[in-house]
DNA sequence: CGACAGATTGACCGTACTCAAGCTAGGTGG
DNA sequence: CCACCTAGCTTGAGTACGGTCAATCTGTCG
């Protein structure tokens, strides 16, 4: 569209609010609309990627894709938050695929832009930075979920984390149906399904569709540890 | 030690060879040799961390420790590569704890010069967002490893990687015991052995040793797939 | 030669996956 | 308004993969 609305759209952005006018305004020409509707591939894992996405509206996943076809997913991304930076930087083949779960609105930002950017504010690189960093340290996070943590335990640390600040009575609403979270802790439904029940049975947590109520965060902190 | 040796270790370090005199003598202020002797530990899960460190020699291992005692290896590095970069971005407690595999030189880098190399030079700071990016690269691949592939898919994705180019013949070197070696892919050292040995059944590779001889790589790729 | 860490092998077991059947709730059309 | 349909979720039974524990073997170093 306009490139008033991509203006204002960046300038909504955390990683992009902090630039002066000027600034923003060179990220104009290399950025575009990507709109999509619930489903539709954003790339698939193997394709070349010259840019950064933002997720404006909307929520979309990054998988990976199995041999036999079914998929893990590896993150679920919501607005304000970006995606494909790490592949732009190494202009390499994406090592994933992303798709819109609902019906959204990406900006694709080229790494042109964003490469000019960086030269001409050392404050946008160190955010740049920040923002890589904390993409690895939830990462870490996750292999250790994946290495270390039995399935009661993952699904009690996701709980949470996503329940932050924790306390009792908190309602922490699933942002997708279970299956997605199920995959996103690298669990089949059906386990996830019964961790929770066993989780209700002991009296932690309560659930009712997709909100899950914490009734015992220190019980739950106690069996992660 | 002296001024002279860390500056001439820097100028040999692939991040930093790239700066020019006065950029890289700047960092010398802020940076000082850390010497250990195998299994000391450089820092602690949760320990705080205001800089990032160069492997200068020997060898340096991540590593979980998970509630138990037991530990899960993240990461091996070695000379040439860094670690801790991303914990001094974001100013958080160490996600990891750090030990010595082997008597070794590092070198620490404070993270107040390092703030100072990419203020003063755009491609500094374009290397720095590189190497985090490839870091994360690579940390996806090993989500991949772990939450997709089984045992003996994980046995065959690390020899082929390691054993770049892969030719039939090739021989792939484990840097470090076979232990360190199964937990860096998520396996008891149990497993890994019989993994190998099933390997060596299949004609796929031979194994002198830490030494692992590639026989079909074709085959190999195959089982991956 | 003995001592020790690392590596291997065997027997057993447990967690989470698979497959299959049933349940629930929200939406649609007769 | 209710029967039906479907996707999502739950529950059960059986299984397999990899882990645990314990014994043994190998090789290296003092």
């Amino acid at each position: 569209m306009s490139q008033i609305d991509i203006d204002a759209f960046l300038q909504h952005q955390p990683l992009f609010q902090q630039l002066s006018p000027a600034q923003r305004a060179a990220l104009v020409p290399g950025t575009h609309e990507v709109r999509g509707q619930k489903g539709q591939v954003i790339f698939q894992k193997g394709d070349p990627c010259d840019g950064m996405y933002v997720v404006v509206f909307g929520k979309v996943k990054l998988a990976l894709t199995a041999q036999n076809g079914s998929e893990k997913v590896m993150e679920i991304l919501h607005p304000g938050q970006s995606f494909a930076e790490a592949v732009m930087f190494l202009n390499r083949p994406c090592p994933v695929m992303a798709q819109f779960l609902e019906d959204g609105l990406l900006l694709h930002v080229s790494a042109e832009v964003i490469f000019g950017a960086i030269a001409s504010d050392p404050g946008f690189a160190q955010r740049m930075l920040a923002g890589l960093s904390l993409r690895l340290h939830s990462m870490v996070r996750d292999v250790e979920r994946y290495s270390v943590e039995n399935s009661l335990q993952r699904v009690i640390s996701y709980l949470l984390q996503e329940g932050q600040p924790a306390c009792n009575g908190r309602v922490v609403h699933l942002p997708v149906n279970k299956n997605l979270i199920a995959s996103r802790l690298n669990l089949t439904p059906e386990t996830f399904s019964r961790v929770l029940h066993q989780l209700v049975e002991s009296v932690l947590v309560e659930v009712r569709g997709r909100d899950i109520v914490l009734m015992d965060v220190e019980g739950m902190q106690q069996l992660v540890s």
